[in-house]
DNA sequence: TGACTATACGTGTATCTACACGTATAGTCA
DNA sequence: TGACTATACGTGTAGATACACGTATAGTCA
């Protein structure tokens, strides 16, 4: 078998990789005013959108791994934007969002959208539809 | 301003990161008889493509941090599949792959080979090929 | 030649990511 | 009720990622 980087060089998870890192790295700048990671931001949104939510349905939410969850709540835990309790089945740990993080998510929203609007912009409506749904069906459908 | 988490649910790179992590585990999983990452695997490639290649152009074709790549490189070395040496400019470092590297390119490129075309048959060729072309414009453009 | 600038790197620190493994609580059934 | 199983977690370890900062070498110019 002939080793044909070419071949390798059309790598899906390569390209994913790169773009990825691009965008997050553009993301995490446009946030770094109010001191949260890009994966940090969409993190407390989304606790925020689901109300309270055990950590294991977080993960599953997310696409996650649940001890990498349990470990990117660290720093939010820290900084008080969010919360955890356990109800009746002690085994469960509740994740909820805080008043400070509702807080801080109304100062980043304007942030990341002017981040979100600006690639948007320069990728097209029509290119970043079309990137949005093919990501998503390939979270459905994999 | 409304706290609109539907808006940020729109969020390119939660999408992107999403893909990301799940590709990722699947190629991981796929490599795990060679006991390589899918980030060494195709670091790996890449710097056997390239030659003998200064750290620094390494890091900008793989869009990455060079502080980042460095640490990266640090695995590749300890199991002595890449070599680093300096010319006349000492300040650079120069990175190529070893024998032992080429072989191990040779015994993981079929298991990521199966890997890929996995993939790509879940998501149907256009799909697959959209995808490319547009996270490959996406990197060129931003 | 000597000082100033530019270039190429590595390390400290912090976060993100996942797997292997172990613990505690809940449920089940003989 | 007591043992076995299933569920929900956290931690150890290792790698991936980036920023801030510091060091060493190379180049430039008065």
């Amino acid at each position: 078998m002939s080793l044909d980087a070419t071949k390798v060089e059309m790598c899906t998870l390569n390209h994913l990789r790169k773009v990825t890192r691009l965008v997050g790295k553009i993301n995490d700048a446009a946030l770094a005013p109010v001191e949260l990671k890009s994966t940090q931001f969409s993190l407390l949104v989304t606790i925020m959108k689901c109300g309270n939510i055990p950590l294991s349905r977080l993960a599953q939410i997310l696409v996650l791994e649940r001890t990498t969850l349990t470990r990117n709540l660290k720093p939010l835990m820290v900084k008080g934007y969010i919360e955890a309790k356990t109800e009746k089945d002690k085994r469960v740990r509740i994740i909820s969002i805080s008043e400070e993080g509702i807080k801080i998510i109304e100062l980043a929203t304007p942030l990341w959208e002017a981040a979100q609007l600006s690639l948007v912009g320069k990728l097209g409506d029509k290119r970043w539809s079309r990137i949005m749904s093919d990501a998503s069906y390939l979270i459905k459908h994999i």
